[in-house]
RNA sequence: UGGGCCGUCGCCAAGUGGUAAGGCAACGGGUUUUGAUCCCGUCAUCCGCAGGUUCGAAUCCUGCCGGCCCAGCCA
């Protein structure tokens, strides 16, 4: 607790505890069930779950449904999914406000009755026209002045579904000329004539954001309510519903700044028409910044709460690097992911020195320090395969240039033998099809002997007993930085290497028990993972979260 | 140009009158059967700018400059 990161949202909490102004805290997330959540929500679900964990307080997971015509159960879903996955538990059931919908339109009654609220039969357009602009201010609905009875007949009237959609609404009777918009008397109902996936056909009018949301926060006790910046100019309609209306409690909102990070686009319009268009395989694509493609994609739940608590909390709105992300991930994955070897280019290599049907089986660690991780056990064989980039025929390279293997030169086997390149064999378009080779006889577990110079470690699968598997390989979806900045023109910078899919490609046969989800690092290549969907025991899939870090090309 | 908010190292971010934490990145060096990891070290005399108050300011005051948000019967 006390090595949680310092921000100005715990600091608020800890003074109202201290004050005693709470016994315990109540936050919540809410979000709408109109699509699914991507890393932005991810550090939303952070700051609420782990400030409620952080002072022993709870947190409430409430959709906040008061619009039918975006919504979906299949959002409601994929959304408790996701809170689950990242590791947070929720107070008691999910909530939704359209469980309040019957208080809500209580407290309606109570403004109208109040000479707070009215309904205005102006239009949208006339709406718009009459609430002015950021400089001028708005003029008074000719309907604001209907008698109380009038009101509460009307309203009843919407309720009730006989008036028409768009006839009217709502309002509250605030202030036309407040410079701040949000006060130009905002609406309270309006009517849709739609089915609700949680009400059914209960309702045909539906509270606006502002109208429920302080008043849901006020009935489930919520003390701290806490949302993005945008919502900031909104705060005094919160605080006036809450002296207008009888509510049970008093919940304060506070405003953080949302995250943003580059090369990536968070704004769930224009991650469904990516989703829509068939730009990507679906809101759990791995290249989305979803919760479900970052999952699908190898991302750890442990990563990303470390990322978030990396990031902090402040109100300052700036762009995160993704490499902060990377490094998330990979200090997860490198601590926890079990090792491998992969070869995603085979090439082969046939050890003349050895005889036909040769086989000895070596043990490597799991993990070279989690003992936990156990031992894995590695047929070697006269016939191997290693990466076609491990290889060059240019003896003539720089030992620092290339550690790898080359014509006549040595290279140490990863957990295995020392061997030293003889021979090419070449294809009639001039290819490399396979390299003679012999292995230096002594040299597993033990360092080069006298003259023998290996350039590097490469690693290596049998041919006869590695596992053939698919590879994607996945990349950041767009190129450019602020994919987002224009307007709609994002889709022009979709980076068209985002994805490449590798079918040749050759595993060490351990791999064939591992489970969807597993991670491995394979070694010299990056972190993967097995496709949570796709993947078969006889048809692996594998999909590449990220690669290892490369510092040498640039120092070379 | 009405209102609200923000501005501390390339990026994120602590700090709330007592003389600039930390992380990422970067750059040196060491270890290494992963060009990874790990380890050690370097990296803001300065806090958007200009004045002022004070023994003393990134922290208080004033004025500028720059950026973000708001004119949905979306959230």
């Amino acid at each position: 607790m006390s090595d949680k990161p310092s921000n100005f949202l715990a600091t608020i909490i800890e003074d109202d505890l201290a004050k005693g102004k709470h016994d315990k805290i109540v936050t919540r997330f809410p979000p709408e069930p109109n699509g699914y959540l991507h890393i932005g929500h991810a550090k939303s679900i952070c700051v609420n779950f782990g400030l409620a964990e952080q002072f022993g307080g709870v947190c409430n997971l409430r959709f906040d449904d008061t619009n039918p015509e975006k919504e979906e159960q299949e959002y409601i879903d994929s959304i408790k999914a996701d809170i689950h996955w990242l590791g947070f538990e929720w107070n008691e059931t999910e909530k939704y406000t359209s469980n309040y919908f019957d208080t809500l339109y209580d407290y309606a009654v109570h403004l109208i009755k109040n000479g707070d609220a009215y309904v205005c039969d102006l239009s949208g357009d006339q709406a718009r026209e009459y609430r002015g602009t950021l400089t001028e201010p708005g003029r008074n609905s000719p309907y604001r002045d209907r008698t109380v009875e009038e009101n509460l007949n009307l309203f009843e009237q919407m309720r009730n579904g006989e008036l028409d959609e768009g006839s009217c609404a709502l309002r509250a009777k605030i202030d036309m000329a407040a410079p701040n918009m949000n006060l130009r008397d905002p609406i309270l109902y309006r009517i849709r004539k739609k089915a609700h996936h949680q009400t059914g056909n209960k309702w045909c009018i539906y509270p606006s954001y502002d109208f429920a949301h302080g008043q849901s926060d006020a009935l489930e006790g919520v003390t701290h309510s806490i949302c993005t910046l945008e919502f900031e100019d909104h705060r005094p309609l919160y605080d006036w519903f809450i002296s207008k209306l009888p509510v049970p409690a008093v919940p304060r909102q506070y405003e953080f700044a949302r995250l943003n990070v580059n090369y990536t686009i968070t704004s769930k319009r224009k991650l469904k028409l990516l989703v829509d268009d068939g730009v990507v395989d679906g809101w759990d694509d791995p290249r989305m910044p979803t919760i479900s493609g970052m999952r699908r994609r190898g991302v750890t739940p442990s990563s990303l709460r470390h990322f978030s608590d990396m990031v902090g909390t402040s109100r300052a709105g700036g762009v995160v690097d993704l490499g902060m992300l990377d490094f998330a991930i990979r200090e997860d994955l490198n601590d926890n992911a079990p090792r491998a070897m992969a070869v995603l280019d085979p090439l082969k290599v046939v050890f003349t020195n050895l005889p036909e049907g040769h086989r000895e089986v070596f043990t490597a660690p799991g993990h070279p320090n989690r003992e936990d991780l156990g031992e894995r056990e590695l047929p070697f064989t006269r016939e191997i395969y290693i990466d076609r980039s491990d290889f060059n025929e240019d003896s003539s390279l720089s030992r620092k240039k290339f550690k790898r293997l080359v014509t006549g030169e040595w290279v140490r086997l990863r957990n295995a033998y020392i061997i030293q390149a003889d021979e090419v064999i070449k294809n009639d378009a001039g290819e490399i099809t396979e390299i003679r080779a012999k292995v230096v006889e002594g040299t597993v577990g033990s360092d080069a002997p006298e003259g023998v110079r290996p350039r590097g470690v490469i690693h290596w699968v049998s041919a006869s007993e590695g596992i053939p598997a698919t590879v994607r390989l996945y990349d950041r979806l767009f190129d450019t930085e602020t994919p987002d900045r224009g307007g709609d023109d994002f889709m022009q910078y979709l980076n068209p290497e985002s994805l490449k899919v590798l079918t040749g490609c050759v595993v060490e046969p351990s791999l064939a028990e591992g489970a969807p989800e597993q991670s491995y690092q394979f070694e010299r290549e990056g972190y993967f993972v097995i496709d949570r969907y796709e993947s078969k025991p006889d048809a692996l899939v594998f999909n590449r979260t990220i690669g290892l870090k490369e510092v040498w090309e640039r120092k070379v």
